[in-house]
This record gives structure tokens, C-alpha cells and sequence, in this order.
RNA sequence: GCGGAAGUGGCGUAAUUGGUAGCCGCACCAGACUUAGGAUCUGGCGCUUCACGGCGUGGGGGUUCGAGUCCCUUCUUCCGCACCA
């Protein structure tokens, strides 16, 4: 019978289905392997091509894995909270959960097509409340939780309350907010319930700060940085402000060093550590105070004390910088303060009011675009006042400009115009010293930054080098405490609240203007019925149209709460709540006591390997890690780090086609459409062309004319009796007309055509485009496979004769191949070679029983059904080749007797040489000699040198 | 501007990681079979030349007996971050 896909894939991946053939154990004695993709949002728009291309590569790995006889645990589910579904919601009244439902219906049916062997038994869903109920309740751990850095990892806030009891705010160093209040152990306990509350929210790892947000006030809601463009909405264009509110927030930047020592220890692709490395930012230098001239100097002494306890917002009298080149210090000869610093008001003098003034409001004007454009232009305004340098007592000058950021570091930086190049151009533009400190520091045009020679016109420090200035500024600093070494890092808490419906109710009440965590014995405390999924008329989240969302305490003695009851939190978890923990919920995913059981995570431990693209490389990806040490740190899980291995799989664009239409004499469109190799000889517009009705450039004109109504009269200027579309690449969307979608490809060649395809296209990390041009080739290879196995009249027959060393050497060539290749991502080649193996075993007429059982072992992890089908017709119980055992090769066969290769003597010469691989390569010299060829070259003499890489001789230098 | 990745036939790509550049596939050309089909098979296919040969991995230079691969320099494309003190 011919290949007939179709009959084939339905039965086995209904065969899998109803045998759960895919379910990972739960124990076993085979050693485990975990190959988890990142879950997909299910959009309305269903699967492209492009989606599953990293599906399929973790699918043929975890095969291969199963065949190597491990344990796999290969599962798949939903991100299926997010914004999509709730916009459709707004349009069309209809709950978000039912959309999702039904795009998840959807996701599932082409999933199901490509036969990925997931073990579906442990979906899961970010959006079921069974799920959500743990990720709120790891909100709550966070949410009962401080950083220790003496311990340096998270520990119970209950600990630090007893802390406090006993010995007050004293030695305690954590990581929490700038503004916390020192206390002695009376103090604290004298303290009212509500002023203790409010203290140690500024210590939980999730926490309350004002935070700026997008506020569009035409559409009532905030939106994400992606939706706003230049000042607008994306969606109508509104204008988009920046407004303060009270947001959650996650203190991940406590876990800003442990992120970044851990990427030492993940074999992840080097530019996706690299981006999080640039993300998390981390810059080693010194803070330095520089006292306000005229200002008294009560605080002076404060500068020692634990920095954590020391209040930076009163009304001090020093303005503190961060900067990466302490050593710089005498150079300095002006400061720098962000325009929104919280002491410009203060130290502006009259005089120069109006200056600063007119500088604020020119810079609040600026979009964030317009002050990136201007990056090259210089301006800044004097305030008047005056610091002192700690370390000589010079005066120096205090400006404002907005190349300061007020987000970074102190929002002040010490200007040393000689070392740093914008600092250089805002002095000669402005007219302000510049003072060279280094000996063979060149600042005629430019600044320069060396680290190289010895300071001058530094004081102390003359004659000394960079590192032994460093040293001796920071401890003369450290000494007068007026400043101190320190590690700063670029990255912020993360917001961790979002004025939406669709995602997972914060788990929180509000008393007395205070968050309390409900108990736990309610979670999950459900997402509740809304009339409308749009925010209130008062502008607050959709929640607040909710109808009795409050909560109602069973405390008996809670007097203070009235009839409704106390409100719960209004906003909802953002996207990435959800998908931070998920691979831990796969390893038990019906458990309703545990977002995990102890046993399933200490069997399971992390993913081994994890694909999926590398734009989640700030997002998810850091997130996850750090709701993972989190984890650990509270001995949830027993890993510090998640994913082991990482592959980003390359994006697949869209690849669109274009047709040129005649533009006749007055610039109108003709119906006329002129082909791609001719259009320099007219004038034509190019207009998208569905993908779909393109094969191989050439145009199906028969189908384009029924591509619009308008196009049905066509004609067409046509090349060598064709007409030929052009090219080009772009996203892929619906707009382009360049969407391919899977169930097209696979009615057309079957799910191990498209399988194999994908994976043929180039290398895995690749972004490329989707070209369905080639497809023929591997459907052709797959055809030619099934023969293999059948004879002329499509019986199937394959004899139990004795394999030949030709048969044998081609199949062990190819197991070879295979288990490099997959060991190492590269799944194109080894489509490669399956076509050589196919080709050549064809050309030997080969229909050996032991030869083609061992072929479809290794195919099947990259066409799974073919084989199976071959498998069960070779005789094998039904639904048994996704667990047997892969072959091993043996290299004995891939030896070859004699063989001719080229040599060269002195460089130049080539010859011929053959030559057993057996001999070994202390003999060689002796063979060179023995050789009459050789000889002939080298007109009797030995060789000086025998150059010889891999047992063979490559050159000889006579 | 900083950081990263990559430039190989008409196209997608390969090259045992320093050892005969272009495997495999698409497209194209020629042929065979034929109940004419979008099937299958055979041969050809980097450029140049009738041929022998010469030239060829973005450009220039270097190391080496030997470079697509290593080093320097330069150009181009893509991605990430963007006034980070």
C-alpha cells in the first residue's frame, strides 16, 4: 500500500491517546529526565508554523530520551491568563474564561496533529482556579517573608518580629525600603498593632510602593509600556499620562546578586546570560557625600552607622553620589542632580529660580523619545548653591540636567569633566574647569578615561596608580565618614499588580488602610463575576464593579468591621505570576494539599532541559528564577536554579509574496498585473498576495482570480509563460497574507512531513523565514522510507537474511549521526543524513529485517508515526517502539580498509597516497620509506618532518 | 553609542571544529519510462574556459606546510540595552 499519512497519524496518535503512552511515572528506577517547553498563550488566532518549531525539537529530544531509557517527564499546558482574551471581553461582553476555553480547544487539536508525545494527563492552566489557588498562596509566602542579608536568603517575617521584640531594629541587615525607623525592643512592642504593620510591610519580599504607571484617562485604565507609543495609545490613540499609585511590588532585587552568580552555574546561550547580566545591572564603586556649603553639620556624624537604618529622606545637608571612578574625586568640579531630585526646590537660590524652573518644566514637556533623541545636545541649569568637596573643602558648583536619571543610583552624580565625556561637553559648553588628574591624561578635544599612569593635582594621591588611589580614597572616605565602597545594581522591584480582570486575585483585605493576607484555609479566593471587564466610573480596576468583594473575618471580636466587610485588593497578578513557578506543578499536578508534593519534587528536582525564545530573557525567565530561590530559601524545592539547560529556538517570519500591478499613464491602478522579473520595464505598485496561492514564486493565476472579486478579470504580463511573484521578509500576520498554517501543511503532507521539515530548515537557534519550498524534499525522503519496506506491488515484505557490511555500514553511520547530532541541537543535519542512509540503503536494495527494525528506532523520535506504523507491520506489539531500546552503533563497521587521499610535500605537491587506517602512527615514517610512490617524490630521501593529524599523514617537509 | 550574533552557489544550508569548500534538499537543465502525472528513475548543476587549467566562503592584511574556521582591520545585516555616573 502507498505511504498514506493520513490513515497512519490518526490511528497512532489515537493509539497514544487512549494508552497513555506518553505518562511519566512518578517512580522508577530509570534515571529521570524533564523537558518542559515554554507554555504558549492560547490566542485567538490559533497555531502558525512558526509556533511549534521549538515543540517539535523538545518532542524528537524527549523521544530520543525515552529510547535512551530514561524516566521523561514531557508535559505541556497554558499561560492562559493575559490581555487578549480580556480586550475581546470588552468588545463583546463574553467572560474571558469562555474565549480562552475555547482557543485552548483549538491549541489542543493542532497540538494533537503534529503527535507530540506531552503527557497531557498534567495540563495544566494559569487560569483554573486549582492552579492559581498556589500561586496565590506563594504570593502569601512572599508576602510573610524578609530578606536576610547576613543569612543572605529569605526567612519567616515572623523571625523578625521576634528579633524586634527582643533586641529592637538593632543588627538586623536587610534588604527593604530606604526609610525605615530605628527602634529599641520597648519601642517596638509600645508600638500600636497598625504603626507595627506598616513598619514591617517595608521588609516583606512583596510589598506596597507608589509607583509611576501609564494612565490613559480616555480609556480609564493603565497600560503597559508596549501599548503606549509616543505619548499615545496604541489602541485610539489617546494621550497617555504618567500617574502615581500605590502598586505591589516584589523585591526581586534582593535577589540580585544570587541571579547573577547563578548564571555561572546554568548552561544557557551565552548572549541570553549576557542580557541578563546588562539587566541586572551591577556596577562596583563608591557612594560619596558631598556636605551642601552653608548647610549645618548635624548629620555628618549619621554617615557611619548601618546604612539600612539611616534615614536619606530628612532633611539632610549632603548630597550623596554614586560613582564607578572614586579615584576621580579631585577632578570633580561640578555635581549633577536629576531635575526631579527631591532637594532641587530646596537648594535653588533665588536668583536662579526662574532658571530652574523653566529647565523643569522644558524637561517635563520632553517625551522620553524626545530626551532620547537629544542625547547629543547639552543643557543643563545652575541652582545657585554649593557643596564641598569631603576630601579638600573646594566649593563646587550644583547643576541640574536631565542626562542624570533620577532612577538610577542617588539621581546625583559627580561630574569629572576630564574623565568622562559628557561631563566634558557639558563643562565646555557651560564654561566650568577642567582639571586633568592623570599624568598622561590627553584632554585637548576630548575627555579620556584612562586608568593608566599616576594622579596629579590630587592631593594624597599624587603619584599613586589606579589601584592603589582607589584603595586609599575609600579608606580616607570611610575614615571621615564621608563616604564608603558600595555595589549598585541597575535593576528595580518589580511591579507586581495590574489594574485588569483577567488574571489571579491578589489574595489580600484591606484594614485600617493596611493589607492583610486572608487564610489560607481560603485560598483560592476565586476571580468574581463582573458586570463589565472595564474599570469603574471612579477609575478603579474592573474588580471594584465586582458585588461583595470583601472579605468578612470570623474574628468575633473584629468591631471595627461594618456590613460589607473588608475590601479586598483590587487589581490582579500580572502575566508572569503564573508562568514563574508552572514546571514545579507539572511534577504533581492534581495535588490540592501542596502546589507540589515533597516526594514529586525531590524525584523531579528542576528541567533538565527547557526551549523556548529568547525574548523572555528579562521577563519570565528572571522572574522564575527568582520565585525559585524563594522557593528554596523557604525549603519548598530543592533547587536553586530551575532551568538546568536552556535553547532558544529561532523566530520563524513570515515570508510574503508580493504582485506588481500596471499603474497606467495618469498613476491609476490597472488591472494588470506585470511579473516579478519584469517590472523594471513599467510602472507598477507591489500589492501582498495570500502565501497560500504561491508555489515556488510562481503565481496559481487560476486561484488568484479567485483571490477577489476585483481580480477576475485579471491579465497579466507573464514571463516564459508564468507569472512570477517576489519576495519578502516580514512577521508573520494576517494583514501580510503570509500566515501558513500547520493543518494546511499537513493535510497537504502529513504531521512527520511537517515535522521533519521544520527541523530540516536550518539550525534550531536560528530565526529564518518559513519557506514551504523545500517541503518536497523531505516528503519525497519519507515516501522513499515506507518503500523501503515494500515491495513492487506495495506488499510489505522484508526478508530475515543475514545484513550485508555495505547495509551494516550505512545503518551504524546513521546511528552515529543521530545521537551526535541530537545530543548536540543539531536536528537539520541529521534530516541530512537520514536521506543519505534512506538513498543508499534503496541503491542496496536492502530489505533487511534487522537493518530497517534498527532505521525506524532512530527516526522515530523526528517522524514518530511512520514509525510506529513499520514497527508493529516488522512484527513489534502495538504502541512498544516509544520505549525501546536505541541502538548502539558499532564503530567496527565505519571502519574503511584502504583509502586515497591527497598529501603535499613542502606545502606544494600533491599526491595520492593509499593507505591502511590500521597502521599505526609510529610506523609511518617506516611506511613513508617503504613506499615506492613516496619515494618517488622524494627522490630516496627520508622526510625531515612527517605531518600527521588523525593517523593521517597531511604533509611532508623534505 | 555599548553589548551580542552572523555574512559560503539562483535559494535553504553542510563542512569530522585548522586538513580535498559546497554534503542534503529546493529550483533549474538534459534524458528514461509512461495509461501525460503536481508520479518515478538516471545524469548534470559555484564562477570562468571548447579543453588543460585558473579563480572562488563580504573587503583588506596576518599567523600556518595548510584558513570558511584562528588573529588584526574594515564593511554590511539582524538582535538586545540605550544619557547607568
Amino acid at each position: 500500500m502507498d505511504y498514506q499519512f493520513k490513515d497512519i497519524e490518526q490511528k497512532w496518535q489515537q493509539f497514544w491517546a487512549d494508552n497513555g503512552t506518553f505518562k511519566a511515572e512518578d517512580k522508577s528506577a530509570k534515571p529521570k529526565y524533564y523537558v518542559m517547553d515554554m507554555f504558549p498563550y492560547p490566542s485567538g488566532a490559533g497555531l502558525h508554523v512558526g509556533h511549534p518549531l521549538g515543540y517539535i525539537a523538545s518532542d524528537i529530544f524527549a523521544r530520543y530520551k525515552r529510547l535512551k531509557g530514561f524516566n521523561v517527564l514531557h508535559p505541556m499546558g497554558y499561560d492562559s491568563f493575559g490581555l487578549p482574551a480580556e480586550q475581546y471581553a470588552i468588545q463583546t461582553g463574553q467572560h474571558p474564561a469562555i474565549t480562552t476555553e475555547a482557543n485552548i480547544a483549538t491549541y489542543r487539536r493542532q497540538l494533537d496533529q503534529i503527535g507530540f508525545s506531552f503527557d497531557w494527563s498534567r495540563e495544566v492552566r494559569t487560569s483554573s482556579p486549582d492552579y492559581y489557588k498556589w500561586t496565590q498562596w506563594i504570593f502569601m509566602q512572599l508576602f510573610n517573608s524578609w530578606y536576610n542579608k547576613d543569612a543572605d536568603k529569605a526567612e519567616s517575617i515572623d523571625k523578625l518580629v521576634a528579633h524586634f521584640e527582643q533586641n529592637g531594629s538593632a543588627g538586623i541587615n536587610a534588604v527593604c525600603d530606604e526609610e525605615v525607623l530605628s527602634f529599641t525592643a520597648n519601642e517596638w512592642k509600645a508600638m500600636p498593632n497598625p504603626e507595627q504593620q506598616s513598619e514591617l510591610l517595608k521588609y516583606r519580599l512583596t510589598y506596597l510602593r507608589e509607583s509611576t504607571v501609564n494612565w490613559c484617562p480616555a480609556l480609564g485604565t493603565v497600560l503597559a509600556n508596549d501599548e503606549v507609543k509616543d505619548g499615545f495609545s496604541e489602541r485610539g490613540g489617546y494621550p497617555v499620562e504618567q500617574k502615581k499609585m500605590m502598586q505591589w511590588s516584589m523585591r526581586i532585587t534582593a535577589y540580585a546578586e544570587r541571579l547573577l552568580q547563578g548564571l555561572d552555574t546554568i548552561d544557557w546561550p551565552e548572549p541570553l546570560k549576557e542580557m541578563q547580566r546588562n539587566w541586572i545591572g551591577k556596577s562596583t564603586g563608591a557612594s560619596v557625600k558631598f556636605p551642601i556649603d552653608g548647610a549645618k553639620n548635624e548629620d555628618q556624624g549619621a554617615l557611619n552607622g548601618s546604612a539600612s537604618h539611616t534615614s536619606h529622606h530628612a532633611l539632610h545637608n549632603y548630597i550623596e553620589v554614586f560613582t564607578t571612578r572614586v579615584d576621580t574625586i579631585f577632578g570633580v568640579t561640578f555635581l549633577v542632580i536629576a531635575p526631579e531630585h527631591e532637594l532641587v526646590a530646596a537648594l535653588t537660590t533665588p536668583e536662579q529660580k526662574a532658571d530652574i524652573e523653566a529647565y523643569i518644566t522644558a524637561t517635563k514637556k520632553k517625551s522620553e523619545l524626545d530626551r532620547m533623541a537629544d542625547a547629543k545636545t547639552v543643557s543643563g541649569a545652575f541652582t545657585g548653591s554649593y557643596v564641598l568637596n569631603p576630601l579638600n573643602g573646594e566649593k563646587i558648583p550644583i547643576w541640574i540636567a536631565d542626562y542624570v536619571l533620577a532612577g538610577y543610583g542617588t539621581g546625583a552624580v559627580m561630574a569629572v569633566p576630564s574623565g568622562d565625556q559628557r561631563d566634558y561637553l557639558f563643562a565646555k559648553h557651560f564654561n566650568l574647569p577642567i582639571v586633568p588628574i592623570i599624568d598622561i591624561q590627553n584632554i585637548e578635544t576630548e575627555a579620556d578615561p584612562t586608568k593608566e599612569g599616576t594622579y596629579i593635582n590630587s592631593d594624597f594621591m599624587n603619584g599613586l596608580d589606579y589601584k592603589a588611589g582607589t584603595a586609599a580614597v575609600i579608606a580616607k572616605l570611610e575614615s571621615i565618614g564621608a563616604g564608603k565602597a558600595k555595589v549598585n545594581f541597575r535593576m528595580r522591584d518589580a511591579i507586581f499588580g495590574r489594574q485588569r480582570y483577567w488574571g489571579e486575585p491578589v489574595p489580600v483585605y484591606f484594614k485600617d488602610g493596611l493589607p492583610h493576607l486572608i487564610e489560607e484555609s481560603h485560598l483560592p479566593l476565586l476571580l468574581p463575576e463582573v458586570d463589565k471587564y472595564l474599570p469603574t466610573e471612579t477609575g478603579e480596576p474592573p474588580l471594584g464593579r465586582a458585588e461583595g468583594w470583601s472579605y468578612k473575618s470570623q474574628e468575633s471580636g473584629d468591631k471595627n468591621q461594618d456590613e460589607a466587610g473588608y475590601a479586598y485588593e483590587l487589581s490582579t497578578m500580572p502575566g508572569w505570576a503564573g508562568s514563574s513557578w508552572y514546571w514545579y506543578r507539572y511534577m504533581d499536578a492534581h495535588n490540592d494539599q501542596e502546589f507540589a508534593s515533597k516526594e514529586a519534587i525531590e524525584y523531579w528536582k528542576d528541567v533538565d532541559l527547557y526551549i523556548g525564545g529568547s525574548e523572555h530573557a528579562t521577563g519570565h525567565l528572571l522572574y522564575s528564577r527568582f520565585w525559585n530561590k524563594f522557593l528554596k530559601d523557604i525549603d519548598k524545592v530543592v533547587e536553586e536554579e530551575p532551568f538546568k539547560k536552556l535553547i532558544n529556538q529561532g523566530m520563524i517570519q513570515g515570508r510574503s509574496n508580493f504582485v506588481y500591478r500596471l499603474i497606467d499613464e495618469e498613476g491609476r491602478g490597472t488591472n494588470t498585473f506585470v511579473s516579478h522579473g519584469l517590472i523594471k520595464e513599467y510602472k507598477t505598485s507591489p500589492l501582498h498576495v495570500d502565501v497560500n496561492i504561491v508555489e515556488n514564486e510562481v503565481l496559481n493565476i487560476e486561484k488568484f482570480k479567485k483571490f477577489r472579486s476585483e481580480f477576475e478579470t485579471a491579465e497579466f504580463i507573464l514571463e516564459g509563460g508564468k507569472y512570477i511573484c517576489g519576495v519578502e521578509v516580514e512577521k508573520m500576520s494576517k494583514s501580510k497574507f503570509n500566515v501558513v498554517n500547520p493543518d494546511d501543511i499537513i493535510g497537504r503532507f502529513g504531521a512527520d512531513t511537517l515535522r521533519m521539515y521544520e527541523m530540516f530548515l536550518g539550525p534550531l537557534e536560528q530565526s529564518k523565514p518559513w519557506n514551504t519550498n523545500g517541503i518536497e524534499g523531505v516528503f519525497k525522503f519519507l515516501r522513499k522510507f515506507w518503500r523501503l519496506f515494500h515491495n513492487d506491488a506495495w506488499e510489505f515484505g522484508v526478508s530475515n537474511t543475514e545484513p550485508s557490511k555495505a547495509e551494516l555500514k550505512s545503518l551504524h553511520k546513521i546511528i552515529r549521526k543521530v545521537e551526535e547530532d541530537i545530543e548536540r541541537f543539531s536536528f537539520n543535519t541529521s534530516v541530512s543524513s537520514f536521506m543519505i542512509a534512506v538513498n543508499e540503503l534503496t541503491d542496496l536494495k536492502c530489505n533487511n529485517r534487522a537493518i530497517l527494525q534498527d532505521l525506524v528506532i532512530v527516526l522515530s523520535p523526528y517522524a514518530p508515526h511512520i514509525c510506529e506504523e513499520l514497527w508493529t507491520l516488522l512484527g513489534n506489539p502495538a504502541g512498544t517502539l516509544s520505549y525501546a531500546p536505541f541502538p548502539k552503533f558499532n564503530s567496527a563497521y565505519l571502519v574503511e580498509d584502504e583509502f586515497a587521499y591527497p598529501i603535499s610535500i613542502n606545502g606544494k605537491t600533491k599526491m595520492n597516497l593509499s593507505i591502511s587506517l590500521s597502521l599505526d602512527i609510529k610506523d609511518i615514517e617506516a611506511f613513508v620509506l617503504a613506499n615506492a610512490d613516496v619515494q618517488r617524490y622524494l627522490d630516496g630521501k627520508a622526510p625531515k618532518k612527517v605531518i600527521v593529524v588523525k593517523g593521517r599523514i597531511v604533509n611532508m617537509v623534505v
